[in-house]
DNA sequence: CGGTTTGTTCAAAAAAGTTTGAACAAACCG
DNA sequence: CGGTTTGTTCAAACTTTTTTGAACAAACCG
């Protein structure tokens, strides 16, 4: 189906295609859905704000998608909403300071699971305290140790992770 | 389907289960699969060694999957092959110092992410340079710029985590 | 109000990723 | 050699995650 006379923005043209691959790939490292790397890397290679109709069309997302898909990059911080004068519809802007982007994924993503971690490691240290076996409870009780040093050392690298990173 | 008069090793123990639960929340985090998580952390709660067949028959998974989740293991330098005296079979500890691992999952997962990003992103920039429009060019230069930047930062990031985690 | 635009939600479909198990290879052994 | 043990491979089955799109809500507008 061909598009006759054809002066709206649709298929994205070569460049833009590159860099949206190039972030698709990004995320996909990050665990991330496809679909935010494509809205990501649209909006980081746009010269203006971009609305949900936009991406939906310029993409061939679904409104869903890119609904979804831009809640997920504003809790991260990646997108923010653009002033654009006197329109309804709300049109998006990317966060390209690798700091935020950097502490919004720590945030979100990192210390949650960096959290619940904790507290899992914390139980298992209670149960190993219950073994009867003295041998067996104390090699237990050193790796609990080790996992708990591990998390000690995980959680003192991320702000030093960040700290480099937002130069 | 109970056992009668068992005395060999079967299921796992309530403590045994609570630290594969924690690996397997750990690696889904990192991106890898669920019985990668599961073997890692029966080694690593293990007192000793444990052979492919063991692994199969306690964590009741398939030996295609304890196969392919030791490969796994052993390139990124998480588990060894241990030395048993005058056995066939080859039995495997955990590697459990945080530098190693940490080393290893750089190495393996994120080093040739980033060497294709940069490679991408090169080409990118080529890619940039041909555009007509010469505001356009402009704005793409410095977006792609901003691209090489992060890699630059990404770059230097790893050596330095893995100096503070390897205490 | 009733119609239009903008955006969200969520059940179902599709896609992506993981696990299984049967077939195979390789090493050993009597 | 033929049989047994140990481990690998990979297509198909299964599971999980993502995407879709239809139904809905909310805001605006004439």
């Amino acid at each position: 189906m061909p598009h006759l006379l054809d002066g709206d923005q649709h298929e994205l043209d070569p460049l833009e295609r590159q860099v949206v691959a190039v972030f698709v790939d990004g995320v996909k490292v990050l665990g991330l859905p496809r679909s935010i790397g494509e809205i990501y890397g649209l909006l980081f290679i746009s010269q203006s704000p971009l609305s949900l109709d936009d991406l939906v069309l310029r993409l061939q997302i679904s409104k869903g998608s890119a609904s979804q898909g831009l809640r997920a990059l504003k809790s991260l911080g990646a997108v923010r909403e653009a002033e654009v004068g006197a329109e309804r519809r709300t049109y998006y802007e990317p966060a390209i300071e690798l700091k935020r982007l950097v502490g919004g994924f720590i945030r979100e993503q990192v210390r949650p699971h960096l959290e619940s971690g904790k507290t899992k490691i914390s139980r298992l240290a209670e149960t190993a305290q219950e073994i009867d076996d003295t041998a067996r409870r104390e090699f237990l009780g050193e790796r609990i140790e080790r996992l708990e040093t591990w998390m000690r050392s995980s959680g003192k690298v991320l702000p030093i992770l960040q700290k480099i990173l937002g130069q």
